[in-house]
DNA sequence: CACTAATTTCAGTATATACTGAAATTAGTG
DNA sequence: CACTAATTTCAGTATATACTGAAATTAGTG
C-alpha cells in the first residue's frame, strides 16, 4: 500500500503517542494503518508499508487482537489472512479501557488490599503510612466502581452523557 | 529511610506500573516512596532507601517537580533540599491529567487538525481514508471538550458526580 | 570570600526491549 | 499426501532508555 504524505503523518505520530503510553512503536503504527484502511490488509502488505520485518509484524499483529483491537478476515479466492481494525471509535475507546483496567487497575487493587490486609497485623509500619495506602485503595476503588457502572450504560446513553458535559451537573445540583 | 514490607511491596509494583505508561521504574518508586511517607525526605535519603544513585535520584526528582507531583521544602537547621508529594489524591489525579493532556492529546489534536486541513487539496489521499482522519478528529475533540468542561466543576461537585455514577442517567433520561 | 556540603551534569555503561532474518512449523491445494 | 505458500518461532543483534559515578557547578556558612 503505498502511504500518502497524509497517512504518513498520522501514522508516525500514532507510533510516537504509542510509545508514551507503553504501547510499542510499531504495534501502534499497524494499529493506526489498519485503521485508516478502509480494507483489511495481509501481513505481507503491512510489512512493506511500514518497513518493518515479516516477524516483526506477525508478532504485533497477534499482539492487537490480543487487546481485541483488531482481527482476522479471510478474502474470497486469497489463503493469505487479513486483517482489520475495530472502526468504531466508541468501541475502540471502551476495548481499550477494559483491557487497561483489567492488565492494570486490577492487580493493583489486589496488592492494594493486600497491603491493607497485611497492615492490620503489622506493627512495623507507622499509622500514617497505612493510611496513606487506605487512601489509594479508596481512591481507586470510587474509579473503579464508577468505571464499573459507566461500562453498563448503553452505549448511546453514554454518547449523550459525553456531549452533555458539565450540563449534568445542573441536574445533580439540585438533587444533591 | 527502612523500608516495611508493606512499603516494599507498594513501591515495587508502582514502579512496576509505571514503567507500563511510560514513566520509568526510578521516579515512579520515588512518587509512591514521597506518597507513602509523612515526612519530606531529602535525596540522599531516597537514594539509599531505593538503591539507586544518587544522582539518579536527581534527575528523577526532577522530572517529577516538572509534572508538579512533587515540590521542595526545606526543614529548619538542614540546608539540604527535601521533597515531598502530592498527597491528595483528587488532586494527584487531576494534576496528571492536565500534564497528559497537554503532552499528549493537544498534539495529537494539533497533528490531527493539520491532517484534515491538508486533506481538503489533497487528491491523493482517499475519500474513505479522510473520513477516518475527521472521525478520530472529531471523537478527541468531543472527549478533549468533556474533558474541559469536568476540569472546571468544583472538587466537591465533582466527587459528588463520581460517587454518583450511572444514577446520573436517571436525570438525563427524563431530559433527553 | 575561602571552604565545604549539596546538587547537577554528562560521558560511559548496563539493561531492557524491539526488531531482524533464517529456520521450523502450519496449513491450504492439486 | 507431496508440494508450496503462509505464518510463527526464536536466537542473535540493534536500538533506545535507564542508570552510574566522577567531575563540575551551585549555593550555603563561618
Amino acid at each position: 500500500m503505498k502511504l500518502t504524505p497524509i497517512m504518513q503523518k498520522y501514522i508516525l505520530h500514532w507510533g510516537e503517542m504509542g510509545t508514551r503510553w507503553g504501547v510499542n512503536r510499531t504495534v501502534a503504527q499497524i494499529h493506526a494503518l489498519l485503521y485508516l484502511s478502509h480494507e483489511p490488509l495481509h501481513a505481507e502488505e503491512i510489512a512493506e508499508t511500514l518497513e518493518v520485518a515479516r516477524s516483526n509484524v506477525s508478532t504485533s499483529l497477534r499482539e492487537l487482537q490480543s487487546w481485541g483491537l483488531v482481527k482476522i478476515v479471510h478474502v474470497m479466492g486469497d489463503r493469505r489472512d487479513h486483517f482489520e481494525s475495530l472502526e468504531d471509535l466508541w468501541e475502540m475507546f471502551s476495548v481499550i479501557m477494559e483491557e487497561r483496567k483489567r492488565r492494570e487497575i486490577d492487580p493493583t487493587l489486589s496488592m492494594l488490599r493486600s497491603c491493607v490486609l497485611e497492615g492490620e497485623a503489622d506493627k512495623a509500619t507507622p499509622e500514617a503510612i497505612k493510611k496513606r495506602v487506605q487512601d489509594m485503595l479508596d481512591f481507586m476503588e470510587t474509579f473503579s466502581s464508577w468505571y464499573e457502572q459507566m461500562r453498563h450504560i448503553p452505549r448511546p446513553t453514554l454518547i449523550k452523557l459525553f456531549k452533555l458535559g458539565s450540563k449534568v451537573t445542573n441536574f445533580i445540583g439540585k438533587k444533591a
